[in-house]
DNA sequence: GTCTATATTGTGATAGAC
DNA sequence: GTCTATCACAATATAGAC
């Protein structure tokens, strides 16, 4: 995404029309999917035309590319942040938690947007990460400090990972079944729902990794 | 899909051309989901043409519609079975998390297909849910008997359930995240991980919810 | 019931005026 | 840069022969 007009001067964070195009994008993109999505919807959503949709990327394929390691990146959680505190375990977990399903809320089509485009496309979308320099050692060093103090039980580090990720990460992707069907629609109790969930994930993780 | 009848005698379990685009198109509607899908290749997949399909079910939403009501029986998961047992805390969740997974790993595209079509349809597919008479009452009376003995701490049991189902499920949709990075593309590896997995992810619940 | 051929509509993309 | 008009093709759906 660096199509951008070079040097001018840009005197006010002043929307032009391509960031107005990028976010007419990634809101139709996240919502719809890329074989969901039209461009003649992403046109009413900038309040343009299609032709100029092609005149910034030349295709719905750029388009959407430009979108999409946006996403993916804020996705991805910011272990290295946590893993590099200092914090006891506790607040550690409590502070990822937190600030991850805080992040959710604030975004919540991104987990069904990135796991349908990883459905969709998987071996391109590896290739992506791995362009971006995700490396699996840092997943690894993840609980390590915490595993040689023997505060916490013997599960293997990728499996606690995931386990944290997809308690947190989970209830947004069934959404419309929880909140259809648990709370009768009633969004705001599904918002109290994901509220308690802040604290009662971390509870639930720390129980079930300290030792008795 | 009524599949197995028990012990009848199945002559032959004669392949009807109904049947035969069924079964094609809950292969290609499955991993490609419905706008994803063509009708040309689920005529491709059942080994006829296009034409046909719309001779047994007359539109593409009719043969979608009788793909998914199944599917998503399917991904329910059976609580009342674990509900009506009379084994104790440890065992029951040890033999849900084991059946789930299994029937998972048996249905690896599940997940996403279900999610991604809640995410298209929300209202359509509440209203097809609640037809099937699936009811939050039963969710309520899930743990209800334990906590009634006090075998397990105060969470409340929408949340516990929502774990529980997150920690199951989840694996199979960052699938190609956690097979094409954590594992480097090594199906056997991921296999193992997911074997592992159903004990782990069982030990890890009961660890959570014991008082301590 | 099953096929081929065709109609119809939707959608990404381009040409060309301004 | 932005627009209108249009192309080209893909995809659902139907007509009609057999």
């Amino acid at each position: 995404m660096k199509i951008n007009q070079k040097n001018k001067i840009m005197p006010d964070p002043i929307l032009t029309t391509e960031k107005i195009i990028l976010e007419a994008a990634k809101k139709v993109f996240l919502e719809k999917g890329f074989e969901g999505s039209r461009m003649q919807l992403i046109a009413d959503e900038a309040d343009i035309n299609k032709a100029l949709l092609h005149y910034y990327f030349r295709s719905k394929d750029n388009l959407f590319e430009a979108i999409f390691e946006e996403a993916f990146m804020q996705f991805l959680p910011n272990i290295s942040q946590v893993l590099n505190s200092e914090l006891p375990l506790v607040d550690k977990v409590n502070a990822f938690v937190e600030q991850y399903i805080n992040m959710l809320q604030n975004n919540p089509h991104l987990p069904i947007f990135i796991m349908r485009e990883l459905q969709r496309e998987p071996q391109r979308i590896i290739e992506l990460i791995k362009k971006l320099g995700l490396k699996p050692e840092l997943i690894e060093a993840f609980f390590k400090k915490e595993k040689e103090k023997n505060q916490i039980v013997t599960i293997p580090t990728t499996h606690l990972l995931v386990n944290i990720i997809s308690l947190c990460v989970f209830p947004f992707m069934a959404r419309p079944i929880i909140e259809g069907i648990v709370f009768n629609n009633d969004k705001e109790a599904f918002n109290n729902f994901l509220q308690e969930r802040k604290k009662l994930v971390a509870d639930f993780i720390i129980n079930a990794i300290t030792v008795k």
